[in-house]
This record gives C-alpha cells, structure tokens and sequence, in this order.
DNA sequence: AATCTGCAGATTGTCAACAATCCTGCAGCA
DNA sequence: TGCTGCAGGATTGTTGACAATCTGCAGATT
C-alpha cells in the first residue's frame, strides 16, 4: 500500500485503429493483395461491425497511401509499379542515412548495440538456413537503424516505407540471394555507424539498397505478371 | 476532329477529401489552434453534411498526424512542444538534403531554375518589404526543392512537415529577422544545388534549418505562452 | 469545509436505412 | 454485326437515431 500509483493509465485502441492495424497488416503480408478491391460490405461483415467504423479504418489507409479510394466505385490496394519501387528504395535511403548520421553525431552507444543484435539475430538465422526468418531479421535491422534514431518523424515515415516493402518482397516471394552476403551488407552498415564513418555508413546503405532493387528488377522481369 | 482523346478523365474529389483540405488548412494557419478539440457535431453543420462524413475526414488527419483521437473523449489539434519542433526540423533536413542530392546526381536542371525563381520571389517580397510573402515565398522554396526532386514519397512526407512548420510559425507571429539574410540562405541553397556541390548543399540547408530552430526557441522562451 | 455520489447534459461511437452511383447484361435498332 | 439505351443488381455515400461514455455540477455526507 506504499506504492504511490500502482496502477497506469488505460488507453483503449478506438475501433477504427484497431480495424486499421489488421488492414494493414493483411496488405502487408498480401492477404489483401496489390490490386485488390476492399469490399466495404464483406469486410464490416467480418470484423463484427456496421460499415461506419470500417470506412473510417480505410480512411485512415488511405491517408497513408496503402490503399487509394475512388469515388463510388469504391478502395483498391496500391500497386507498386517500377517507378514506385524505385522510389520507395529511394526514400528508404532517405530516411535511413539521416538516422544513422543522427545516431552518429548523438553518439548513442546504445544503437550500436541494437544493431549488432539485430545482425546477429540475421546470422543466427542463415546458419539455420531459415530464409523467411533471415529476411524478416533483415528487416528488422531496418527498422532498429531508424527506431534508434529517437526521431518519431522519421519512425512514422519509416514505417510506411516499411510497409511498403514488405509489400513487395510478399508479391515477389522467392528472390534468392546468398544469406551470407545478405548479413554482411548489414554488419557493414551497424559497423560504419559503430566506428562514427558517416560516409561509409551512407555508401553502404546505398549499396545494399541498390543490390535489393536490382534483384526485385530482375526478378519482375524474369517472372511475367509475377505479381500475385 | 483529328486529336485522339481531346478530353481527360474526369475525377471528383471525395466529400471526406474536400473537408480534410479544408480542415489541414485551417490547422496550417491557426483557424483550428494547437491543442484545440474538434466538435464534430459544430464542424459537420459548418460544412453541411452529416457527421460521418465528417469522422472520416478527421480520421484522415489523425493518420496524418495533425490530430489526435482520444476515444470517447474527442478529437484535438496537434501541438508542437520544443523536441516535437526540434525534430520537425531534423526530418525536415533528412527530406530536402536528400530531394537536394537527388537533383544533383540527376542533374535536373529545370529545379535549378524554379529554385532560382523562387528566390528572386523572395528577394521581390523582401524589397516591398512584405513580411507576410516573404514568408510564404520562403515556405514555397522549400516545396519547390522537393518537389523538383521528383520523388512522390519525398513529396508527400514533406508535405506533412511544411503544415507543421506553418503551424509553428503561424503560432509564434512575429519571429522577426532581417529579410536579406533570409533571401541570402535560399539563394546559397539553390546555387550549390546549380553548381553540384553536395556537401555545400547540405551544410546551407542544415545551417538555415539551425537557424530557423534557433529563431523559434528564442521566441518561445521570450514570450512565455506565447502560444495562442 | 472538504469529499463523495448521483444525475443531467454534451459529445462521441455505431448502426441500419435510404439515396446515389456505377457496372453489366440484354433487347432493340440500324 | 455493331451500337445504343435501359433495367437490375451491387456497391458506395450519407443521414438520422440510438447507445455509450465522459464531464461538471448540485446535493448529501462526514
């Protein structure tokens, strides 16, 4: 009974935010594939509830750029042509230079750290030849470079582009690259950062954001159509 | 008779739509203060339509950031506190270093021009002596640089930033500085950008948004609450 | 005087019904 | 055969009503 505040304060997720995470997971993971229409009906039906907090769950997609509404003929998943890919690389190289310079100019020890775990966790998964769980460690270093940035606007912005990719290494599931490679292209990011090397942290993100594109590019040609 | 499709698709723009611009808008320029709570039922009659098109359109800022749910307890506007503002201008440098580098490595020399113009608009608006264009030319010099970058997702995220910035400055009235200096930063900005020189660019951009913070902190801490 | 409880009013959250729009298929005409 | 117009069905867009929640105030209790 000493304890000033046992409890904390309860945030309960709105409707249309809850509806909104699931949605945007199923375009993720191609449950709701690029292309799609959204049946406002069919979905309300399935998450338990009337058309109104649906529409608003889209909405909140559609701000976000995951999904784009036409006016009465109703919401289709983005597709991510050439052009977009390429931008969407683009803007990750963005975003992720900026917070490893961040990082490096905050010296934040801590990140360095994070993402020696994360590469590891990236090693430990290709000794295991587990290719879906290597590929989604390789995300993961992603997404910690920037996390530990400590700039919400730049983990907000991360995380469509996050989004976004996931989109399409889920479209064009199979694009074979050699594990070993791939964790070394991440080790050299976290130790360019980890030796305070902007320029080399920048070189290398570029690099392994370059070989991504060049293998989704040729895997889209090799495959015709091979989007779902 | 001869031309192949004389006319263009026709697209109307959503009802959510239409009231998101307007509601971003009024944000932008303080109509809507930092802090304040919408009403949806007060907001809808304005508009003069029913409440859920109304939701729909705030759920599309609360994605965007400009608005916060608490649910069952109504919608509020955004407010910007010091590391916020600190780290709208960091994400700001990370969007217009990169859309800067983008123009040099594609040597696009139409940006270098429409930078150009956009600073000569400053420096018409500084010799009138008009504070107000000035500050709108400022503004619309840096969504000229990005926007001349060519890349939808570096435009679309710092679209977001620049309804923050005009919050920020449109909430501290009256940051005065001297209007040559300001038509000089630009200027810096665009001829290392005209002249390839990367490095120039990015050290302009980061010392014009260092000072801009600067300017901004100082106001805050002048005038206590200087916030609507 | 301070604190607690209950209630009323205001606002948000959701629903079902109706209106509006679009798309497709079919019938009729040239 | 190809084109046009129309009807029907499906879907999206909007509305008003009801349910749920929160806040502030008045009255009762300590």
């Amino acid at each position: 009974m000493s304890s000033p505040q046992p409890f904390t304060r309860v945030n309960r997720e709105s409707t249309a935010g809850l509806i909104t995470r699931q949605l945007r997971e199923a375009i993720m993971y191609g449950r709701l594939a690029p292309g799609a229409q959204l049946s406002e009906a069919a979905l309300a039906a399935q998450f338990g509830v009337s058309r109104g907090p649906l529409r608003e769950a889209t909405q909140r997609l559609v701000q976000e750029g995951l999904v784009h509404a036409e006016p009465n003929r109703g919401l289709f998943v983005k597709e991510l042509n050439d052009h977009e890919i390429k931008d969407l690389y683009a803007a990750r190289i963005a975003i992720e230079t900026a917070a490893g310079r961040s990082i490096i100019r905050e010296q934040r020890q801590e990140a360095v750290t994070a993402l020696r775990a994360a590469y590891e966790a990236m090693q430990t998964a290709a000794e295991k030849g587990d290719l879906e769980e290597l590929s989604d460690a390789d995300l993961h270093f992603h997404e910690v470079l920037v996390a530990s940035a400590g700039s919400p606007r730049l983990h907000r912005m991360h995380q469509t582009l996050m989004v976004e990719t996931r989109m399409c290494l889920t479209a064009l599931q199979g694009t074979y690259r050699d594990p070993e490679d791939q964790v070394a292209e991440h080790r050299r990011i976290a130790e360019a950062i980890a030796s305070a090397d902007a320029e080399g942290m920048v070189e290398a993100v570029e690099s392994h954001m370059q070989e991504a594109l060049d293998r989704l590019s040729h895997s889209q040609g090799a495959a015709p159509k091979a989007k779902v």
